[in-house]
DNA sequence: ATGAAAGCGCTAACAG
DNA sequence: CTGTTAGCGCTTTCAT
């Protein structure tokens, strides 16, 4: 009656009734620990997060948990910190708990390959978001960066910019890189002359886009066009404009990337680059639970790829000033 | 040697030695599982989050991690949702897969009364923060909302506001509650008489307080100063006053709640109460452990009442407009 | 100091 | 279809 085995065994509604009677006066509960222990797997995955505190993180936890939920399973969650050593300390556990599949969201370096493959060596299915691993085929789930940069980038020239600049994530930072690659086909498709002079190193956050902003706006040809990582770090260079006593979008047009809530709440409104996360984290979540359920082979290979969608509002809009 | 026993057992370094290099060799890691099926105990606490997509639950749970994480411990999360079904779900779960105690965090309604003492009679320990139960000596960890309130007000009126709005959280909202408890004595010390119009009922988020505002502004007599319960409410109202095409804070003046990151960053930058999350949670991380670990005695109680601290910026200023 | 054995709560397999 | 049993991997206890 419990485990609600529904096949091949028959309980009389009378039985059925007795038994949950019992339950809830006992406060019974099944001991999951002997269950997981018996069965050989735990019905828990383990999720990767590179850095929990970031605004996008909570969204794709939530999508991730919900899909969990419904399926059956619980997870345990992990916040690396972009650090090796929480890394490899989470992965252990990962073992020890015996989480029977592993989710990668969206980690943002390198860092991760050697752990990726440690699981899979394991035998642990993996599937990963926002990353792929160019020699093994490990299922994953991304937006397309390049065309995302691509777009943004396009969208700037389009409003007759020609000097745009780039603000970097952190360094090293995969994603960071693929949009930045979009910028400079973006550039080199209209045969502007790019230079790195254009660039500056910033980070995840608000902090990094401000200070990556005002090294921009210190060098003698300031940009009139920045596009920036992401949204987070485009509201960081916001403020740093601001600071200088220069407007969005009269002196300088900017565009993020994200699409957080917070960008249409900002003043001015930024014009981003959605990345839609919720289907990212859903597929990926139901193919790594589909592998742990049989529903898919164990080495089951896609890379699915998701279109971003360019949000204008006014950080990027010239008209808006008449 | 796994498991470190220091006491009372000597092990010769060669021994020791040749033990670790086994365990890499076979890549042996304990069964978590059988370990606490055997120990009666699982060194897992339950996390119970109401809203993981806020910001400021990001930050919440990467300081309780922290701390978790420090003490051997881990940590199974839970995110409510303010859902009455997603709290008996999961709390059955912690009890299924034996959580040794339960952290709630920063609850935000009544909701979760019954969980709290559910868990607590079952014997498992259970610590608060921003949350106190009055007749249940259960150890929490809160911030003074009241004063914080106050304090909010206060400086309204310093500046010479009179006629000042108040935005509450979700119906029902403690802490909301609390706020405005504050707001109101500070009104009651200068005398002026408050009247419900002056109240519109918010959310969380960016699309409560933008809302809430509009509401508030399409009102007869306009208010010329606004105390949010939260950043992210407050930033919503800011966009439906600039929508209108108000200013901030020449027209309207605008303060806000709990200090995130964001909130120095924001045009104009948000006057806001500082909560001291960080310490809260480290705090009621520690006491849970503490009472775990034996250091405290299962029935300890204590209700620690942290300080807030008013952070005066752009948004409430008058004199920044000269 | 080392080794053997019992048993945590559960489920799968098998016998009746 | 019901009841019994073995054993998952670990730790603790007890005997050597």
């Amino acid at each position: 009656v419990i485990n609600n085995r529904i096949s091949h065994i028959t309980v009389s509604e009378w039985t059925r009734d007795k038994v949950l009677k019992a339950v809830e006066k006992l406060n019974y509960h099944v001991n999951d620990q002997a269950r997981a222990l018996r069965r050989g797997r735990s019905n828990t995955i383990g999720v990767v997060a590179s850095d929990i505190t970031q605004p996008f993180s909570g969204l794709m936890l939530r999508t991730v948990e919900q899909e969990v939920h419904r399926r059956g399973y619980s997870f345990l969650l992990s916040d690396i910190q972009n650090n090796r050593e929480r890394e490899k300390f989470y992965l252990d556990l990962f073992l020890q708990k015996n989480v029977d599949g592993v989710l990668f969201l969206a980690l943002s370096n390198e860092l991760e390959e050697e752990g990726i493959l440690r699981m899979k060596d394991r035998g642990i299915p993996v599937v990963l978001t926002e990353r792929e691993l160019p020699d093994n085929p490990i299922p994953c789930v991304m937006v397309d960066n390049v065309k995302g940069g691509l777009t943004a980038t396009e969208h700037l020239l389009d409003q007759d910019y020609r000097h745009i600049a780039f603000l970097t994530g952190p360094e090293g930072n995969l994603i960071s890189r693929q949009r930045m690659d979009g910028y400079r086909q973006a550039l080199a498709n209209r045969g502007i002359e790019f230079s790195d002079s254009w660039v500056a190193q910033g980070g995840l956050g608000l902090e990094g886009g401000y200070r990556a902003m005002e090294e921009l706006l210190d060098r003698s040809d300031r940009p009139k066009a920045v596009f920036a990582f992401n949204d987070m770090e485009a509201l960081g260079a916001l403020r740093a404009i601001r600071d200088r006593g220069l407007t969005v979008p009269r002196d300088i047009a900017l565009v993020g990337f994200d699409d957080l809530p917070i960008a249409a709440y900002s003043e001015p409104t930024l014009t981003t680059v959605r990345q839609p996360v919720e289907e990212m984290c859903y597929r990926a979540a139901e193919i790594l639970l589909d592998i742990l359920d049989g529903k898919l082979p164990k080495d089951f290979y896609r890379k699915s790829v998701l279109e971003p969608a360019l949000i204008v509002r006014d950080s990027s809009i010239k008209k808006d000033l008449k």
